[in-house]
DNA sequence: CTTCAAATCCAACAAAAGTCACAGTAACCC
DNA sequence: GGGTTACTGTGACTTTTGTTGGATTTGAAG
């Protein structure tokens, strides 16, 4: 029923591979707010999402929350872990109902020891990730907040895999935790962005209304506008 | 000559797989100062240190530096790009003179075709600096430079892999550029650490005082001293 | 020993981001 | 429709970081 061949990780592996994994995948299914697994925990191995959305994140000692992806159907996540077999890496709720896949650490380890081109699904698939948390690592040292929200509107690069969600249907507090800042930060931003014209209002919802601009904003530092 | 199995991609590959790298890697040299590759430039290959200081940095429009790593010898870098073939995510200068062995993509692919441990060593390698990039971009979003600072001196964990260099030899210039931020804010931190009695002075090089206050202050955002 | 360039120290100021408090406004559910 | 809840708007204030400019120290080279 699922489509295992768009899942990057798994295109164009064997039929045999392709049938291990099935007998391998645990289906699982979580209420909306439940905790997936949790950072820090043993590893949870390779997951699937097959309907529902999940937050992937990550918090610190004073409960302030980063969340580095809101993912959907077919998104697959804590690749790292299961690949590696320690300690989750970051927190996974549920945001909805859930329903996924998952393929433990010990029998991930033996699909690819099997399946030649799973294998290398899986250093291509690591390699991208790598780039995308590098990207991500010079949006914080780098880019204002402005900057950042321009970016996430734009919604390329980056965002539009991990942020399977249009910014619009986002609350200020999601788009705060997404871009590591803080709800009122986030207002205000927003207002700026408004003024200057680049993004306007639609009845209740936010509409691009230049998107060069909000390029040129998102790709150079000096802030602009109120 | 130099140790190929102490290179962790390397370790426990085949013999066969092992002179074919040695065939395929081409030695080359650079000053002190040169360029090995841009940001942005197509694929510069799989590159191993074996003499020499390498700095890893992005920048950004502006002429702000971000110093990824400080690399010496058996060190190994871009590991992305040499597997995925796009372009370079980021620049490489030699600091001192440098001599590197460069595998380039195309021969990569072929040896990772050719010897399965070779390619399970890659996939763990690049779940690890997945694993640090991830701690990194945290350490960017919630730490305060104090923190950051007091992370670097500790050395350990993320750092010591990446900047294979002891802090108390880099200015406050360089720390800066690895900190992601200016050589003046650095100065403040450190005068900081030291009136906190965290860190101090012995003649001219600063040493660690009090280690686990030093750690308390890298882990909490709570910002002390001065 | 002198000289020069690099590195550091420091204070004062500017700008960005975080915090607090509270008022408005939509949405949702009896 | 009334009341509750979640989300938004906004001003005032604090803290942190970035910037500027100049004084001082240090180390290496001549």
């Amino acid at each position: 029923m699922t489509d295992w061949h768009n899942i990057p990780y798994f295109a164009n592996i064997s039929p045999s591979a392709l049938s291990q994994l099935q007998t391998y995948a645990h289906c699982r299914q979580f209420q909306a707010g439940a905790t997936i697994f949790a950072e820090g925990d043993a590893c949870g191995g390779f997951f699937i999402i097959v309907d529902g959305l999940v937050r992937i994140f990550r918090m610190n000692g004073e409960g302030r929350l980063h969340t580095l992806s809101l993912l959907r159907p077919l998104a697959s996540f804590n690749e790292v872990a299961a690949v590696d077999g320690h300690c989750n890496p970051f927190n996974a709720v549920a945001v909805t109902q859930t329903t996924v896949w998952v393929i433990s650490h010990a029998h991930l380890i033996s699909l690819l020891a099997s399946d030649r081109l799973l294998l290398q699904n899986y250093v291509q698939q690591l390699a991208h990730q790598n780039r995308d948390y590098l990207e991500r690592l010079e949006d914080m040292t780098f880019r204002s907040i402005p900057a950042r929200l321009a970016k996430l509107f734009l919604h390329e690069t980056t965002y539009a895999e991990h942020i399977t969600e249009p910014p619009t249907k986002l609350t200020q507090e999601e788009i705060a935790a997404i871009l590591g800042t803080t709800r009122e930060v986030v207002g205000r931003a927003l207002r700026g962005l408004l003024n200057a014209g680049l993004l306007r209002k639609k009845g209740r919802e936010i509409v691009i209304a230049d998107r060069d601009g909000l390029q040129r904003l998102a790709e150079t530092h000096p802030t602009a506008e109120i």
